[in-house]
RNA sequence: GCCCCUGUAGUUCAACGGAUAGAACUGCGGACUUCUAAGCCGUCAAUCGAGGUUCGAUUCCUCGCGGGGGCACCA
């Protein structure tokens, strides 16, 4: 198969109109949303009509007729429908041809990979936790979006690294500090397990949070011992704080090996500090930022943004400050071409305020940053709070996920260790499923019971797909069957054929992905994944795949295999595993 | 008060300005007893309101109403 068939579609389309003395520059063609519509569609005659004043229907007419002289062997049929649509119909020679390409040996694991962002270093940061705080679902958003994010822009050729940046100083910091002085549970001893430790500081900081404000003299006392973590001026604050900064990153480390992420460089907020320090002073003498109430501020208001704090009157670096010195310290280890940070929408608009600084301290870099936000996770009773220690911590989730899957396997004739591990692969493809199958701007209502029920629009309902695909052609392969013939000639002996939804649906996969590409939305993947499960699961239910008596049954199990690649290729970039069985 | 985002079946989500607005869950009704029923088939059910632009609007614009977020020393 040569080129992309849409493509050659479009410059026939563009000779036909040439050779009518008729001219639209982009030939807008599309897949109908309907199947019963033809698999390409265009409405050039609509578009056109409206121009040259003529009636639609009439020219798309005249249109397919010259268009007809010279069909190319890919198209069956080409047809006026509606208002003037043009919809084209891929012949049965051209599924068969792509599902022998997709299953073809080496190509299916690669099948969807794109060389649009060859040679291009990216730079994703994500996650983003902070040490002393629990890692809730809210960073389990995050984590799944830029994990997918990452794995895209790795499958479309580029250089990907993952970069996580975390407060490991801050007020939250000193509030769990502080907050370790009203807990009457002793400070856990080095042998301790981990998850006790985490949980302990988790209360810690809940606790100051929830008391800070009780007296005036609790926040002098908080101040004063986030002074002390910046200066490490106290023997004592500084072992809490140490022991306190390896444990949560300890905990981290454990979290992103389950859900698969792997960074590549990790950079702190107490590295940043003294560095954005530095560079907001160079630029307060030449007047970029100025002084207001004891603070040194960006002045915003004349374009329409708010004035935001970068030195507080403490003289500390705020967030703001730490952030325009990490856009540095990204660039000195990896000069990469395009730079991009996730965070929670929340932060939007001091978002855009950071890369107005930027356009004064580092032009080159505000040029190349790209911020992405999501929405936040909700929960139908309410909005979660780690102040108030009201919150769901990723083990917990991911916990209950692993022993409802490992309930709905207890019937299955597998062993403990593969149950195991299917059920951990299956909690996270709930989770990241239900985060990625929506816009990724918009808050996500995350009903627990839901997301344990595992029907239907589901992640584990594609992965259930792919174990039963898989299941079949193991069965195929210990019958020594062969998937896809590539030797027959399905044009001469299968003529009056009909098509199948599902390989109509197949061959798009790099579509998807493009589209998921450009847009920086993985949500698109996980719809088409969502579609091509059904289709396939209708299949299997009206077919019988492994059948000697039909000499098609290698064709059936070549869609079989190339359903199996997709699902397994398009679940890879969701972030989610595929077990083997389930 | 100002700024940003958002409003689609009972619920949770789709729909690159296109055709009869698509899924899933729920409800109701089925089939099979063949390769994994976490499955399959059928059915009820929706574009917040009013204008405008357009051959065509869920999509773009204006106003209104509802929801979320932000508005200086937290991140």
């Amino acid at each position: 198969m040569d080129g992309n068939i849409g493509d050659v579609l479009k410059s026939l389309i563009t000779e036909t109109l040439k050779a009518l003395n008729l001219e639209e520059g982009e030939i807008f063609l599309e897949h109908p949303s309907d199947l019963r519509h033809g698999d390409y569609s265009s409405n050039v005659a609509l578009v056109l009509g409206k121009k040259v004043k003529r009636e639609p229907v009439a020219l798309a007419v005249e249109l397919v007729e010259k268009l007809n002289e010279k069909l190319p062997k890919e198209i069956s049929k080409i047809e006026v429908a509606g208002a003037g649509f043009i919809n084209f119909y891929l012949a049965p020679s051209f599924f068969r041809a792509k599902m022998a390409e997709i299953v073809a040996p080496g190509n299916g694991d690669n099948f969807g990979r794109l060389p649009l962002l060859k040679n291009k270093l990216i730079l994703v940061e994500f996650t983003d936790p902070n040490p002393f705080k629990q890692f809730h679902i809210g960073h389990l958003m995050s984590n799944t979006v830029g994990e997918s994010i990452s794995r895209l822009i790795s499958f479309a050729g580029a250089n990907v690294k993952r970069i996580c940046y975390q407060g490991d100083v801050g007020r939250h910091v000193a509030l769990a500090i502080w907050g370790i002085r009203l807990l009457k549970v002793p400070f856990p001893a080095e042998t301790a397990p981990l998850s006790e430790k985490v949980k302990y500081l988790g209360q810690a900081y809940a606790l100051g949070a929830t008391h800070a404000k009780d007296t005036p003299e609790n926040e002098v006392e908080i101040k004063s011992i986030n002074q002390k973590i910046y200066d490490r001026s106290d023997q004592e604050v500084n072992e809490l704080y140490d022991q306190g900064r390896e444990w949560s990153l300890e905990h981290f480390e454990e979290i992103y090996e389950k859900l698969g992420t792997k960074f590549d460089q990790y950079f702190f907020e107490s590295v940043a500090a003294p560095r954005g320090l530095e560079i907001v002073k160079k630029f307060f003498k030449k007047g970029v930022f100025v002084e207001s109430e004891g603070a040194i501020v960006l002045p915003e208001e004349k374009s329409g943004l708010h004035t935001r704090v970068f030195i507080n009157s403490q003289g500390l670096a705020t967030y703001e400050a730490k952030e325009v010195a990490l856009a540095e310290m990204k660039e000195e280890v990896f000069p990469s071409d395009l730079s991009i940070v996730i965070t929670a929408n929340e932060v939007n608009e001091y978002f855009k305020v950071l890369l107005s600084a930027l356009q004064f301290t580092a032009p080159n870099l505000a040029s190349k940053t790209q911020h992405i936000s999501h929405g936040l996770l909700k929960l139908p009773e309410g909005k979660m709070s780690s102040r108030t220690g009201d919150v769901i911590t990723a083990e917990t989730l991911l916990s209950d996920l692993e022993n409802k899957a490992l309930e709905k396997m207890k019937d299955r004739e597998l062993n403990n260790e593969e149950k195991r591990k299917a059920a951990e692969l299956i909690s996270i493809a709930a989770i990241k499923y239900s985060i990625l199958k929506q816009k990724t701007g918009k808050d996500i209502i995350f009903d627990i019971e839901k997301a344990l029920s595992f029907e239907g629009d589901s992640g584990p309902y594609i992965q259930y797909t792919h174990t039963r695909a898989e299941s079949v052609l193991r069965k195929a392969k210990e019958q020594n069957l062969i998937i896809l013939d590539p030797n027959i000639d399905f044009s001469t002996e299968n003529p009056a054929d009909i098509l199948s939804d599902l390989e109509r649906y197949l061959y798009r996969f790099p579509e998807i992905v493009e589209r998921s590409l450009n847009e920086m939305e993985p949500h698109y993947i996980a719809t088409y994944l969502m579609e091509v499960s059904g289709y396939f699961n209708s299949f299997y239910a009206n077919t019988k795949i492994i059948d000697i008596e039909n000499k098609f049954s290698h064709y059936n199990l070549g869609l079989t295999a190339a359903t199996s690649f997709v699902l397994k290729n398009g679940l890879y970039l969701l972030g989610i595993g595929v077990p083997e069985k389930m």
